[in-house]
DNA sequence: GTGAAAGCGCTAACAC
DNA sequence: GTGTTAGCGCTTTCAC
């Protein structure tokens, strides 16, 4: 392998040699600034401009015990709903010199469990997960250490330390009982495949206790392995259409499908809502841009992001480990946004 | 700030005497297991098994020079188009035993070149930039490591190290002369605003090279600030509309934004595509689900983040830094899609 | 406000 | 195939 030369070889004793100061002055400047002189500042901002010199983060984390990372683990990228997380969570903690070192896990609890593993390597300051449901061994592998720990994007009774999201379970048991309360009478669910994803399940869930409250039979349709693609929406249509009892609402797990669904309706005459109510979830730019503009649920991705992000600079700030400033579940809420496909 | 303590502070030592080995053989039975009898393998693996061991890459990496990280910055996230690109690259990364450590400059070179400053202090043994436009500085900083860079998404004649993507130019100029060859006259292109970001300016170059190779004028509509939403593509159709002269084909930059410009059309009643042909750019999924689907440029964004990640692994592990097992350039081409707007 | 000495937990180099 | 020794470049601790 090659080198991958540390700090281009600049260290900080030629920036101290050449400020004529020691390196823990250096060090000072570049950490605790106040704690420097305003000329001796100078002399070594110069010194660091004119070598180049770029910190070694590896000795400055040995030394310490503490880096300046940050580990995340979310199911994918792909999906622009996590991608507002992270980059909310991205810039809350580079506001406090923060990095964050991201890696994905296919949705899968295995992968989340060695991924986080190889993370912790890298003795990360804080970790953020996406999701309550993890492996055993995740959960104590985090507890036995004293780290800040963020769940995202669920609630939960017990977790590892703090969580941050909504109630998914709750969003999709509203929604259900909304297009029942605008005279919906069979309201099927468009889900995932089972046990994919647990937010999904719990969506799934709601879904069912509402029409538990309303009296009814549960109808669900599976979407395809593929996950949420707008061609899954559109084949989801096909499939309702070739049954015996047709729904006259269904609800989309995701706005993608939803969004598929529609157009597929428009293709084939079937009138929106007239016909067909078709709600979705997350509120994405999608909802608003089907025609007709469809019925979801508007969730804060951007905002979960950026509420991990404080939780952890708070904790990581605050006194000792257990600093209590807040619950330990944070509910940001949903929104149901009604539009004309319902 | 509490401590995030190191490695849930068993150490390598401690494996070692539970294994009855020295630490040197600990970390060979991590690190290359090869060099370790099977027995001793075992023991060691019941060790670290038993106390939860999780090595301290911080050490590891100020003692061997060389971390295990690969730092990366791209524009934004929330493009599913760099999402692509940046889990190809994980994955290549990762079958590797590399983590990528990701930043977005939110299309900024000044931030770019600050993140890189930070992202090069973890001692990356590698870096992967978006676009082959940086600050001086940047080369500078780069080309003064013996670090292997890759540049994404464009084309370069002189790389930092290499690059690899695909002519924006090219695939902008062949599509502008694919719309001329299907007879469209007066062809106009949607712009984003200039100077945002470097692959978008050039693909307004290739436009206007095949409109002066056609002998005719060209015809530019910028879109919003706000950048490449479906609703900015509505807009562009709406400002088109108020025009003197209409064009009969719009090439859009990108294919959200092409998109919406449908999606205007079918609600005020322009003919798509006999009245205005609509193109776009990416070849996302948004593309076939349009109606009607799009014509659009097909880009590889997930084979260059995993063509990335190949060069990076080349270059780690073949002989000295230079090592020239190929061009410094891959160009990967692009696809000219053509579907039923034009 | 500044410095000197010690050592974080690993791995390279060299024994055996 | 395995162990010993030394030291990576910082930051902590303690002194001034």
């Amino acid at each position: 392998m090659s080198t991958g030369r540390a700090g281009g070889n600049v260290r900080m004793v030629d920036v101290a040699r050449r400020a004529g100061v020691g390196t823990i002055t250096v060090s000072r400047a570049l950490r605790t600034p106040h704690q420097v002189s305003q000329a001796v500042r100078e002399r070594v901002r110069e010194a660091i401009e004119s070598t180049g010199y770029v910190p070694n983060l590896a000795a400055g984390t040995l030394k310490s015990q503490r880096s300046r990372v940050v580990a995340a683990v979310v199911p994918t990228l792909r999906n622009t709903i996590f991608a507002e997380t992270v980059e909310g969570l991205a810039e809350g903690l580079a506001d406090h010199g923060l990095q964050l070192m991201i890696a994905h896990s296919g949705y899968s609890l295995e992968a989340e469990a060695s991924i986080l593993r190889k993370l912790l390597g890298q003795q990360p300051v804080a970790v953020v997960l996406t999701g309550t449901r993890h492996e055993p061994a995740v959960r104590a592998l985090l507890r036995s250490r004293d780290l800040p720990v963020v769940e995202t994007w669920e609630l939960c009774d017990d977790p590892i330390d703090r969580a941050v999201g909504f109630s998914n379970f709750e969003a999709a048991r509203r929604m259900t009982l909304e297009l029942a309360a605008h005279g919906r009478r069979r309201i099927a669910f468009a889900a995932t495949p089972p046990r994919k994803e647990h937010r999904a399940a719990q969506r799934l869930a709601g879904y069912r206790a509402a029409m538990a409250e309303l009296g009814q039979r549960p109808d669900v349709v599976t979407l395809d392995e593929q996950g949420l693609t707008i061609a899954s929406g559109e084949r989801a249509i096909a499939a309702l259409r070739s049954r015996a009892s047709a729904p006259d609402a269904v609800f989309f797990v995701n706005d993608v499908a939803a969004f598929g669904a529609a157009q597929a309706c428009n293709r084939l005459g079937i009138a929106v809502p007239e016909r067909l109510a078709i709600a979705g979830f997350g509120d994405f730019e999608l909802a608003r841009a089907s025609n007709p503009p469809l019925t979801t649920v508007r969730i804060p991705g951007e905002r979960i992001g950026r509420t991990a992000a404080q939780l952890i600079v708070e904790r990581l700030s605050g006194d000792a480990a257990g600093g209590q400033s807040g619950s330990r579940v944070i509910d940001l809420g949903f929104e149901i946004v009604v539009r004309d496909s319902t």
